[in-house]
DNA sequence: CAGTCTATTCGCAATATTGCGAAAACGCAA
DNA sequence: TTGCGTTTTCGCAATATTGCGAATAGACTG
């Protein structure tokens, strides 16, 4: 590490502070539900086409899942916040595909 | 952490998926099974990598996305199973990340 | 050894997501 | 217009995830 200073036992908790205070400040959270919302309509919408290529209704892809309409309707509705890892990955078995998800670093210019 | 095997790496892995390839081909449901316990257990390893490469406590991270460490230690325990969307950004949100989520196609059948 | 920091596990309350039916609105074609 | 299939919205129960403290165990140091 890079990191020269002399480790002592305090400063460590005070790093986090610091770095939660530039989480917040640096990076307001309506801009931060911004980009979620934006998210969470780029699910939505991939649901939706995902479905369409399948040429299915969306009462036939809930069948292939298990529920129903209403909750696949939901599912593609752009402001809908819920979605769930486990319900993605259902969708996704019922439409031949799997669920990549990736951590990538933020790039936030100077 | 008395489960070491999450340190070991991807070399052996590739033998076992084979294995496993030959045993429940044929048999989605229980492939499927495995697919997301394999998942599940990449993310939880994923979630320890960033926070380690943070410098970062249990502790340390919990706070900075406003929870406990029992929390962040579950999120990296390779058994569980609850990996919610909203709790992975928040996750990514504090070590800078962004959480990517992609449909790719399964090629069925080798 | 004691002391400290870290990680892990457990239990239960609080919150969030799903299940599901019903009704209404939409699109389209006869 | 009607009829039919599809989509959308709503409400509430059922299930799942999170919040959080407390207790335990492990690693490391003096």
């Amino acid at each position: 590490m890079p990191d020269n200073k002399a480790k002592t036992l305090k400063p460590a908790s005070d790093a986090v502070e610091i770095l939660h205070r530039r989480l917040y400040e640096g990076k307001p959270a309506r801009l931060k539900n911004l980009e979620e919302a934006r998210a969470n309509e780029e699910i939505a919408r991939r649901i939706q086409e995902l479905r369409a290529a399948a040429a299915l209704t969306q009462t036939q892809l809930a069948k292939l899942i298990g529920t129903t309409a209403s909750v696949i309707c939901r599912l593609e509705d752009a402001d809908y916040e819920g979605h769930s890892l486990a319900m993605l990955r259902r969708i996704a078995g019922a439409l031949n595909q799997r669920v990549e998800i990736r951590f990538v670093p933020i790039r936030r210019s100077a």
